[in-house]
DNA sequence: CCTCGGTCGTTAGTCTCCTGACTATCTGCC
DNA sequence: GGCAGATAGTCAGGAGACTAACGACCGAGG
């Protein structure tokens, strides 16, 4: 995931000179694109560079981390076990991709599969003892470079900024059916209205 | 880059609940860093799956990218060539993955290598027609898109949002050098007094 | 001249993740 | 009972990114 658009975000100006040859393009809609998908990318490397340490990669850690918050959940204390499509669905990778993972994981001893009598399509996957172990060594540290991060903000900016980003997260999220039904190669939706007003 | 911790965010509550056990966890920080990293990909594949329809990928657009705004500059209109080593800086990726991202660019006819007489070891990359062609076919719907996105904030809130991730961004990068100094596996820096003011 | 350190682009090998096709299994309808 | 369709997990192949190492080349020093 390391790479987005261009290293250095363009200044201001140039971005006011582009629109100018560009009608479509709109200065401070591509800020703060640019801003956001750059300060994800920096955030996520920062705790990257942690979770490597472990040999542990961001799709790894999402089925650790998938496990444990389904371990924590008012049932039973050690009953953590999830199939692989419920494990696919809860970190947003496709089935094959949750076959790799956990055979990764597996083979490093940190998860185990258990055969599903009832239906034998289905295996389950559960934290081994080993897997739980790791997290409680990695987590505190993870938090620790979470609150760090945020440490420039105070409570009320943080309030503001998880209120923008869920504005945006949501526009982003609402257009998911948009390859499907708009389809080859023209505006999604609406979407030439709306630059249109914004614009103009 | 599609996959990020736990794809249907945690609820605030959960997020305090998970903190007794925790200390460790400032919920408010952890809060901003899922909705950073969960809008900065719902973000970035709205546009991915427009670029997708061209076979262009995030690495391809980045190394198109950067020769379009070396075009754009002051000088003549056409001059648009970077060394691969530029590239390889002004994209964030290093030298041995421009060569296969070029490698790809210039079997699909979109860029040309050329060599540099001065210095034999350089090579120059530059746009041909047809890349331009299909930077203009592309970029527009590139912008309306990103303007479609951040239409929902007017310009205040652009405002304060650049603002608050530049404050983040900032704060994630000037970390840059917590590998090589703090390393193995401690806190980088004053992370733990930081948290603990904070918290406490 | 010519060697030495540094830089350039490339190659080789590995890793993660994705898409698409496949096999095994369950379920509902005849 | 037996077959069609859906579903679960896996396998095969590919793209992108990294590190480590290489051969080619420049420039400064003896």
């Amino acid at each position: 995931m390391p790479l987005l658009m261009l290293k250095d975000l363009p200044r201001y100006e140039c971005l006011l000179k582009a629109a100018q040859a560009h009608p479509e393009l709109d200065p401070s809609a591509a800020e703060v694109f640019l801003h956001l998908l750059r300060s994800g990318d920096e955030v996520f490397r920062v705790v990257d560079r942690h979770l490597a340490r472990h040999h542990i990669s961001e799709g790894r850690f999402g089925v650790l981390m998938a496990l444990w918050s389904s371990a924590e959940r008012p049932g039973g204390d050690g009953r953590q076990a999830l199939s692989p499509a419920e494990l696919a669905d809860r970190t947003g990778v496709t089935r094959a991709t949750i076959t790799g993972l956990v055979d990764t994981l597996e083979r490093a001893g940190l998860v185990a599969r258990a055969s599903n009598i009832e239906d034998r399509r289905m295996r389950s996957v559960s934290l081994t003892p080993r897997g739980s172990a790791l997290l409680r060594e990695i987590l505190p540290e993870h938090f620790r470079r979470m609150a760090w991060l945020m440490a420039t903000l105070d409570e009320q900016e943080r309030v503001t900024l998880v209120r923008l980003l869920g504005k945006v997260m949501q526009r982003a999220s609402e257009e998911g059916g948009e390859g499907a039904s708009g389809s080859s190669d023209a505006v999604p939706l609406g979407a030439a209205e709306v630059v249109a007003s914004h614009s103009g």
